[in-house]
DNA sequence: GTTCCGCATGAATCGATAG
DNA sequence: ACTATCGATTCATGCGGAA
């Protein structure tokens, strides 16, 4: 029909399989891939002196697969060597943006329980970058989707002020600047910022990059309509994929290893099986 | 004596007053350049484009009078242009790294009071970056001066909490600044995270206030040992000598406008007029 | 004296308008 | 066309005045 392979999980390295992909056929890519050095002896354990070579021509297939008005979220975060945070990621950014790629934003993923351990020069890590590159000025972007609720801290008003809350309110509006009135009218929401924090996935030990599914969620949300294709090209157990079956998004994800294929196939069923229950 | 000046506060340029300083002079550099294009008519408006080649002869300077493990914290953050981030300061790190600096690590400065606004393709900036370079692997580093989670300043905000710490930030975070200063209830000891947490500071008094006297502070503690010199060659409104002043250092502070450094002065005199008042 | 509300104000960014 | 300036948007914070 449109090009796209029917089974969601495809086994084997993600620059082959988009290969049979047709152009501009994915609305947003979510990744968070191996690691320099991270999965040793499973993805090979790249070097993170070959990690910009080792990416950059699947950075290429990602160009060629992603829709004009598409982003690319890239989840990544340099590891120390030798006492230092090495510099791949920096050179990284410079590469793709010469592949053409435009670095929109860095988004900060605050992780609140980050990896325990203690270390004599540095504290623990409890923050990743959220890469957003797009090919156009003009990606798609709805704002509204991902506005922080403010539910706890309305309710807990309402409690004590709601006459107070409800007269601010409307002192807001009348006093306005010309400010757009309906705007402000029943605002219980806020726009978040580009500082992320969510909890770390403890389910899933055996992916050792786990990302948590409310991660891969936000930026769908955020990125695409109901019914796009998200592509997750080093999908690992499968977030990103169960993230996109949770928001009616096409996930396709991609991994050399079978086990993780097997994974995330288990755990798409097994979503699948719970939401036949619940209904 | 030392061979460095009596007067705290210097007029000028840093590149040309630190060379009348001796080598490995100073224990810790903490600063907030101007960023790039940002105080335009005042240093001239550095653009983005010639950033690096500004900072660096700058950084060289840095380099020699810093002592071996001493350590460099730059507070920056890239700009957008057209759309884009720009890439001055990942190149920058690159060229500093060439330069013989080591790129240690880098905290992230989560800013609760982001500046507001609402643009069609970005959220609200909420993030700085920290960035720490060092000489040697084997710098100074006393992590329990950082590490009791109750410190004044978390005392105090314990009284207030405000309703966004409460609404959005009531995930348990476990950062040096008392963001989350509810978990540390009944908690003695908690190492920090690399992600900072705390405001801007936002008082009507007269300035842009680069960044406040808590982060410098934090950095002062965790870097030097009382009696340490601190230097900040972009001094602006006088944050880092205040802290080095609060905490037992001698602090050097540097800018180019007359006017900062009297603003510096008049701020470093307060404090001591202050101080002499309370005891 | 508290508590509460109104208000000014930021290391911002975009798009439109002006030279 | 290309740059410079300006207005509009938006929200956490702390202070001062008011209840």
């Amino acid at each position: 029909m449109d090009g796209l392979p029917t089974d969601p999980i495809l086994l084997g390295d993600c620059e082959s399989l988009l290969a049979s992909f047709p152009d501009e056929s994915v609305d947003l890519i979510v990744t968070s891939p191996p690691y320099a050095d991270a999965r040793r002896g499973t993805y090979g354990g790249i070097h993170p002196d070959d990690y910009v070579a080792w990416f950059l021509p699947k950075a290429a297939a990602f160009k060629r697969v992603l829709k004009p008005d598409g982003t690319f979220i890239l989840n990544i975060k340099e590891k120390v060597v030798e006492g230092e945070r090495h510099t791949y990621v920096m050179e990284l950014i410079l590469e793709l943006r010469r592949q053409g790629w435009l670095w929109t934003e860095e988004y900060i993923w605050h992780k609140r329980n980050c990896y325990p351990g203690k270390w004599p020069n540095r504290f623990r890590d409890a923050w990743e970058r959220c890469l957003q590159f797009n090919l156009s000025r003009k990606f798609y972007m709805d704002q509204d989707a991902v506005k922080v609720p403010m539910g706890d801290w309305a309710k807990s008003r309402l409690k004590n002020l709601s006459d107070t809350d409800r007269r601010r309110d409307n002192s807001k509006v009348g006093s306005g600047f010309g400010k757009n009135v309906s705007r402000w009218l029943g605002r219980d929401d806020a726009y978040p910022t580009n500082v992320l924090h969510l909890a770390t996935e403890c389910s899933n030990r055996a992916h050792s990059a786990a990302f948590p599914v409310a991660l891969p969620e936000w930026f769908i949300k955020l990125f695409t309509q109901p019914g796009a294709t998200v592509l997750d090209p080093f999908m690992g157990s499968g977030s990103t994929l169960l993230a996109a079956r949770n928001l009616g998004r096409r996930g396709v994800g991609m991994d050399i290893l079978p086990e993780y294929c097997e994974q995330a196939r288990a755990a798409l069923a097994a979503a699948e099986s719970q939401a036949a229950a619940g209904d």
